[in-house]
RNA sequence: GUGGCUGUAGCUCAGUUGGUUAGAGCGCUAGACUGUGACUCCAGAGGUCGCGGGUUCGAGUCCCGUCAGCCACCCCA
């Protein structure tokens, strides 16, 4: 067995029935984004390593330690793309989108963290995001939360839960900084040792916490609100103010603190219970700084990004996928000359847009009719040595397990009639 | 990167204090039923017990290493 080559660590095969589900995930998602306005884009899935070093945040845990990095043979530093942002703006910068004002942009596709696994994290996982480029207002920020919204809502999920946030803006965030700092300084020692690391590097990150010795003093610290400043103070109010309007329901949690460098103001997710401890299935924000600091003009953006894997664990603990409907024609020929007359009659319903299926072996009809079931067919055709010398076929209804002989002929008139007969 | 648990048939799992030829259910193939799918009965195929090393007369079982999976931490989708 370990002789044999496996799927890299943290990556995982798609296989039938799941990939099938994966498919019409994605092709509401497709309709989706579609119905908002926003446009496909797909980007190489890797990039220049500088691309997220800049974009993402140099002392991001993604960045330091998480990303698929590796040199080519022209030397150049090139990494697996880690996240989608980066990407988008590069390559919205690259192609000068922004010259034509506002842009809304969707993509699905894989992405690789360099994580140990566990339940709802891979190395390689999907994600569904979107980016709204070219507002300030907050009607961005209910435009893109709703997109989420709406995907989890379609879907009959019910213990999802919406978190918004604000983590305020270049005026106001150092200020938040500088409360939490004195907040938490006196009391250090009795924070846990992860805290205590935090305390210098990324102090906004103590409130993320599980360490029961954090939280008391989680608690009683500050949050964004004490210390936000007017503009940023009524955009928030506004956000939610809308999504008030918009009748999405969200809880305020000045505990949520995104994970990348770029948010600014408006930062959300959208978690469910059902994916113990990695719970947040989708996350994103504002980022009005980051166009600007990757080379291009003040362009202010919202995003999310939504974990496909995490999201079909949600659709499995819902509740059993419904049982696809019975569809397409099982062709069951009896013999050599039986295969040859069903053939054609196969092809022609292929063309005629009908599934069709077929066992090239010697089976007797009882085999057959259990392959039938396997495929989940809606009806047999049935041609035997009895049939070929009536001229006939045996068309069966495997729900009904009705059966009525028809004339066998050209295979053009026996699918066109078929057709006809299955509507 | 750290810790805990677990690797036996395609799948889910038994396997006694270490003892002869490693088992069950489901699934698969075939038969009973000589041409009719959800039930029943019978038979068959399928495993170098994750991999490597060690202890032992003897290892699926004990020890070490390694790989992988799961769960948690860190972090995140």
């Amino acid at each position: 067995m370990s002789t044999n080559i496996t799927a890299p660590r943290g990556t995982q095969d798609l296989l039938p029935p799941e990939s099938t589900r994966r498919q019409a995930l994605e092709a509401r998602i497709h309709v989706l984004a579609a119905r908002f306005g926003y446009g496909e884009i797909r980007t190489p899935i890797f990039e220049a390593t500088e691309l997220f070093e800049r974009g993402v945040g140099g002392t991001t845990d993604i960045v330091e330690k998480e990303m698929y990095t590796f040199t080519d043979k022209g030397e150049r530093s090139l990494t697996l793309r880690p996240e989608f942002t980066a990407p988008v703006v590069r390559a919205a910068l690259e192609h000068k989108l922004f010259a034509q004002g506002p842009q809304r942009l969707y993509y699905v596709g894989p992405f690789f963290r360099q994580e140990r696994p566990q339940k709802g994290r891979f190395r390689q996982a999907h994600q569904f995001g979107v980016e709204c480029f070219g507002y300030t207002g907050p009607e961005a920020e209910a435009e893109v939360i709703s997109i989420a919204w709406e995907l989890v809502r379609i879907h009959g999920i019910s213990d999802a839960v919406l978190n918004v946030n604000s983590v305020g803006d270049a005026q106001c965030r150092p200020r938040y900084r500088e409360a939490l700092l004195a907040h938490f300084r006196p009391h250090a020692g009795a924070l846990s040792e992860d805290s205590q690391r935090r305390l210098e590097r990324n102090p906004l990150r103590i409130l993320d916490s599980k360490d029961e010795r954090d939280v008391p003093l989680i608690a009683t610290a500050p949050t964004f609100e004490d210390v936000l400043c007017e503009g940023c103070r009524e955009h928030f109010a506004a956000v939610r103010s809308l999504l008030d309007t918009l009748g999405i329901p969200y809880a305020v949690n000045p505990r949520i603190v995104r994970g990348l460098d770029y948010y600014t103001r408006t930062v959300f997710e959208i978690t469910s219970s059902a994916l113990g401890a990695q719970s947040t299935v989708c996350g994103g924000g504002r980022y009005d700084d980051l166009v600007a600091s990757l080379g291009g003009p003040a362009v202010p953006g919202v995003g999310f990004g939504l974990g496909i894997e995490r999201f079909e664990m949600m659709l499995e603990a819902r509740g059993a996928f419904e049982t696809p409907p019975r569809r397409g024609v099982q062709a069951i020929a009896l013999g050599a000359q039986a295969r040859l007359t069903l053939l054609p009659i196969v092809a022609e319903l292929r063309r005629l847009e009908r599934p069709a299926f077929i066992d090239f072996n010697d089976r007797k009809v009882l085999a057959h009719l259990k392959i039938a079931d396997r495929n989940n067919a809606r009806h047999a055709i049935i041609v035997g040595s009895d049939e070929l010398a009536a001229g006939e076929f045996v068309l069966r209804d495997l729900a009904t397990r009705d059966e009525e002989r028809l004339p066998l002929g050209r295979a053009q008139d026996v699918a066109a009639r078929l057709v006809e007969r299955m509507r």
